[in-house]
RNA sequence: GGGCGUGUAACUCAGCGGUUAGAGUGCCUCCCUUACAAGGAGGAAGUCGGGGGUUCGAGUCCCUCCUCGCCCA
């Protein structure tokens, strides 16, 4: 006896269910050693900085949806999932944690204690990330979860870093950071923002001093002009700098020159003051020095095109080029002048500074500017609101600072070893890795062709500790002892600053000897990105060869996001292809991203990010699912306006600008006047709060958007529950497409060419398509119309099995995209249907996970069928047009169609559907049918249909719908006769075009001379 | 400043050279018809950002301007 569903999908029900049903069978489980082409995807691994939001749903779902249809595909799928340690981001979240609760920075701790205390938030959050993913329905192999910072994630970054090393593309050098003072440690530029604050810009004056001739070391002087500055000079002449006098100009003996800055502390560490090469105000100074009155310091003014702007303030900036990246470049550009470091790494002024030393920055600039004004070189300020960047992680100030840092090469190299940017650029020029879609290529060739060398040390605590002991002017005796370390350490020396590195590769007891030696560990850990660079091959055992690296080995698809194609996909590729030789995917899927109501995009930070499970409470997972499908489109970013669920009511309330960043703890529900809900209660809008509020309730946020999703759920469930419940007595047999009925044709004909799209679709990655395709045809053209007509047919053994066939079939193709609701699906299938099937029939599998995908259906691809089928729809809709608009309810009607022979047999044919979908109680058709009086009619190209309304039709109304319809007909006639009145469209244009454009002229010109027959009628009656 | 994208119905988005531009939500009318009111039937609603151009034909290709976004300087 077949089963009864309840009346509606249950999602919560299912979710649990197959979870468990799902683990304990083992699906997602790959196994090296079972056949099948591989296909395997590595999860971008999320931070465990915090929870997953609408962006990783987004990201992970797409990646599911490519897994499960491979697995249905009989590829050997494997998903590899995992988390990231994400260096500065979580320190900087547990030491925010840690001042707030226990007020003790990372200092007081201890480096031992603080990791430890960041590896208990990564447990707690892994733990919420894994399961958010399993909620949403990931099908990864979570018995190979990784963790960038695991053991078998350590061997492969240290083992990478030695190789480097030892290869020579990692060395030590000096480079202007963005320093958090805070935190103390360099930052990415991804890792701070730019916010307008308020400041000053301060104006004041060197004294140039006299400089005698001959006094000056003479070596300097050519290299102050060399090189390609003087060809920025207008004339292109050197200019004479023994001359402190402008030769035109005798007179002018500036004794003072001004410049502007918004930072005067910095002023400790100028090494020049810089005027434009072709300003005529100060050309004559160029080469003259001026006196830094704080420090004592002489020094040169120089010209330098691109750093002064004469249009800008007083045309003459000084140069500090250890705090300011312009003025570092400046520097670069004019080696000469020097560079000079004035902060400790707490942010508080060096020796350098001289008198100022040890005062914090603020302090500083203060005494800078008082001891200005009092030595009278203080000209004025002026407030001014300023683009200041900050750290993202501890949001203060970010502080420009000359620092050493390691370095992975990336520049072509002399020495005949490849460049490891080029190698990344060969991969995508010549096609081994391919984006989707292709015009991400752009980024990641255009950064990657800069070369720029990759700074990979972080003065952090948390994450992969640089191995390499270092000692500095050691004894000879040293020396000769580390000569010959062994393959398992590699040694750099820098002989300028006799400094000793050896980097070891992994050989705790020469690690010792050499600390015993006198060397010291450096205390950096390497940049966070250079572990996920390893990820596609860390995570499947390399160094070692292991049976799944030989295996999933280049890897198949990475399926990310737009901005870190720079910083984690290029990155992937060169070390995948410096590691392994191979590169470490073939495809990469870009998705768009999911941005808030306001157009911006979520994150953390922001605060305005919508947990996933949120939305699976309120939707279901199958809705969240597939509403994101549903925006993943190629071009476009997508808006989620958020709702904010009123705890007390349930009531949407709009998520405002106001509510995000957890700026707003308070919101009183307004409640729904229209469905007389009045609740007036407060509660806290959902946002990033990391504790529940002991006086507000938190609302759950919720989005319309899912909706679709979830009703789309509950449609097909219903549809399941209604042809479940007509299977008596089925049974399964094989369906011949030349024997079935017209329906049966049209419908597997419909099958078949969805499942060809969708299958399509997937290939290109068109994950939009793939859920509106399935949709149009799952609703639209077999619940509205095919399983309508089989109620026509109900003990039907043919209708039955292509009801049963067709669903097995949706469900097939629904799996990737809603798992849950497929499954439960499939499994009520089973049980009334175990053995199925339309070309065949088979015993079917006992999981919708692993049901093969539909493939081969082309045989029942059958056009004609098709536009018969659309011809008999477009009847049904003139006829329930006119119900409609007659407010005729369920009146039995009577129709009369008037057609030629053939399309009168097609017609017959379907009548008893034609009868059931239009509620008639009688129905003729036939070449010779005449029109009745009083009727409602319906005129398409190939019949005109009339429904006899005597007594009930309004003449008036009647007719100006006529008259309105005629005129559009009318108007389309006319260009299109226009068109074929072109003789260079008629010549130009494809025949099958002018052809379609003649049958239409023809169509109308019928259509509208039975129209306008049917209007006189209607007026002269 | 450079690059990439975006602007289509009230909202969120499809469509990217060929009939009269579509969907979901919302709106209006009718219907609790024995699968589904998370539903059914029907309807109204768009000078496809502005301006030029190419083409027989342009949301669709090119140029330009404007809006908004992202990335890189």
């Amino acid at each position: 006896m077949p089963t009864e569903l309840p009346k509606a999908y249950d999602p919560k029900t299912a979710q649990e269910k197959w979870l468990q049903f799902w683990n304990e069978k083992g699906y997602f489980h790959a196994d090296p050693a079972k056949p099948g082409e591989p296909y395997c995807i590595v999860i971008p691994p999320p931070n465990v900085t915090g929870a997953l939001h609408m962006g990783h749903a987004l990201n992970n779902t797409l990646q599911d949806v490519l897994i499960r249809w491979r697995r249905m595909q009989g590829y050997n799928a494997l998903w590899m999932p995992g988390t990231d340690h994400a260096g500065i981001a979580t320190q900087a979240v547990v030491e925010r944690l840690i001042f707030q609760t226990e007020k003790k920075t990372r200092h007081d701790l201890g480096r031992e204690k603080l990791v430890e205390k960041i590896w208990e938030w990564k447990d707690k959050y892994e733990k919420r990330i894994l399961g958010q993913l399993q909620e949403m329905g990931a099908s990864c192999d979570w018995q190979r979860t990784r963790f960038t910072l695991d053991d078998t994630c350590a061997k492969a970054v240290r083992e990478t870093f030695f190789r480097m090393f030892r290869d020579g593309y990692i060395y030590r050098g000096k480079r202007l950071v963005n320093w958090d003072a805070q935190l103390q440690t360099s930052v990415a530029d991804d890792e701070t923002y730019t916010e307008d604050t308020k400041g000053g810009f301060w104006t004041f004056k060197y004294e140039v001093i006299g400089d005698p001739v001959g006094t000056r070391p003479e070596p300097e002087l050519p290299e102050i002009f060399s090189g390609g500055r003087s060809e920025r000079l207008p004339d292109g002449t050197l200019i004479n700098v023994d001359l402190a006098i402008d030769p035109d100009n005798p007179d002018s003996t500036d004794k003072y020159i001004k410049f502007s800055t918004t930072r005067p502390e910095t002023m400790l560490g100028d090494t020049a003051l810089c005027v434009h090469p072709a300003d005529n105000r100060y050309k004559h100074l160029i080469g003259n020095y001026v006196l830094q009155p704080l420090t004592g310091r002489r020094i040169p003014i120089i010209a330098d095109g691109l750093l002064a702007d004469p249009e800008l303030g007083t045309g003459c900036v000084k140069v500090t080029p250890a705090h300011d990246p312009n003025d570092y470049a400046c520097w670069q550009r004019n080696p000469q002048i020097g560079i000079l470091n004035i902060l400790n790494p707490d942010g508080t002024i060096n020796t350098n500074g001289g008198p100022y030393a040890g005062m914090p920055r603020d302090k500083a600039r203060e005494a800078v500017v008082n001891a200005m004004e009092e030595l009278g070189l203080f000209e004025g300020k002026e407030d001014r609101v300023i683009p200041l960047k900050y750290s993202d992680r501890s949001k203060t100030p970010i502080e420009p600072y000359l620092s050493d840092q390691w370095f992975v090469r990336m520049a072509d190299r002399d020495d005949g070893k490849p460049g490891l940017a080029q190698m990344a650029i060969d991969a995508v020029k010549d096609g081994r890795v391919q984006f989707f879609p292709k015009r991400y290529e752009n980024s990641y060739l255009d950064w990657l062709g800069e070369k720029r060398d990759w700074c990979v040390s972080r003065q952090l605590w948390w994450g992969h500790r640089i191995p390499v002991w270092t000692i500095k002017n050691p004894s000879d005796e040293v020396l000769a002892q580390t000569i010959d370390l062994g393959a398992g350490a590699s040694k750099q020396a820098d002989a300028k600053t006799q400094t000793y590195h050896v980097c070891v590769l992994n050989d705790p007891a020469l690690e010792v000897s050499l600390e015993k030696l006198g060397f010291v560990q450096e205390s950096d850990v390497l940049d966070t990105w250079f572990s996920s660079a390893l990820w596609p091959h860390s995570t499947l055992g390399w160094p070692e060869e292991t049976p799944e690296l030989k295996r999933y080995y280049p890897t198949s698809t990475l399926v990310t996001s737009r901005d870190i194609i720079t910083l984690w996909v290029a990155r992937m590729v060169m070390t995948g292809l410096y590691n392994t030789g191979e590169v470490p995917f073939k495809h990469v899927v870009i998705h768009p991203k999911i941005m808030d109501g306001f157009g911006e995009g979520m994150s953390k930070s922001k605060g305005n990010g919508v947990d996933p499970l949120d939305i699976i409470e309120l939707y279901g997972a199958d809705a969240m699912r597939f509403g994101v499908v549903s925006l993943a489109t190629e071009t476009q970013d997508s808006r989620l306006p958020v709702s904010n669920v009123c705890p007390h009511c349930g009531t949407l309330v709009p998520q405002k600008k106001e509510h995000q960043s957890g700026r707003t703890r308070k919101v009183v529900c307004p409640g729904d006047k229209p469905a007389g809900i009045t609740c007036s209660k407060p509660f806290r809008p959902s946002g990033p709060w990391t504790e529940d509020d002991p006086e507000f309730p938190t609302a759950k946020a919720a989005s319309d958007r899912f909706e679709m999703g979830r009703n789309f759920a509950n449609k097909l469930w219903n549809a399941t529950r209604f042809i479940l419940m007509n299977l008596e007595g089925f049974t399964a047999a094989p369906l011949d497409p030349k024997a079935l009925p017209t329906e049966d044709r049209w419908i597997l004909s419909r099958l078949a060419t969805t499942a060809k799209a969708v299958t399509a679709a997937l290939e290109g990655y068109k994950f939009s398509e793939v859920s509106r395709l399935v949709y149009d045809f799952a609703w639209n053209e077999f619940c509205d119309w095919y399983i309508e007509m089989s109620k026509g047919r109900r003990t039907d053994p043919t209708c039955q099995r292509v009801l049963v066939g067709v669903l097995d079939g949706i469900v097939r193709l629904i799996q990737p995209v809603m798992p849950f609701l497929a499954e439960s699906l499939w499994q009520a299938l089973n049980e009334v249907a175990p053995t199925r099937g339309l070309l065949e029939s088979k015993l079917a599998e006992e999981s919708a996970c692993i049901a093969a995908w539909p493939n081969n259906l082309g045989i029942f691809i059958d056009d004609t069928t098709e536009g018969s089928i659309a011809r008999m729809q477009e009847l049904v809709r003139g006829i329930r047009e006119i119900r409609n608009r007659y407010l005729l309810d369920k009146t039995p009607l009577t129709l009369h169609v008037k057609c030629n022979d053939v399309v009168a047999t097609e017609l017959n044919a379907l009548a008893p559907f034609v009868k059931l979908l239009g509620g008639l109680s009688s129905f003729d058709c036939g070449p010779t049918t005449k029109k009745p009086k009083q009727s409602g009619s319906i005129v398409r190209p190939d019949f005109e249909a009339y429904v006899p309304l005597a007594g009930l039709i309004d003449n008036a109304a009647e007719s100006k719908k006529l008259e309105k319809e005629i005129a559009q007909k009318q108007k389309l006639l006319d260009t299109t006769v226009a068109k074929l009145g072109n003789e260079s469209f008629v010549k130009g244009a494809p025949p099958e075009v002018v052809e379609q454009q003649r049958n239409s002229v023809a169509e109308l010109e019928g259509q509208l001379k039975v129209m306008r027959a049917n209007l006189a009628e209607l007026t002269e009656s």
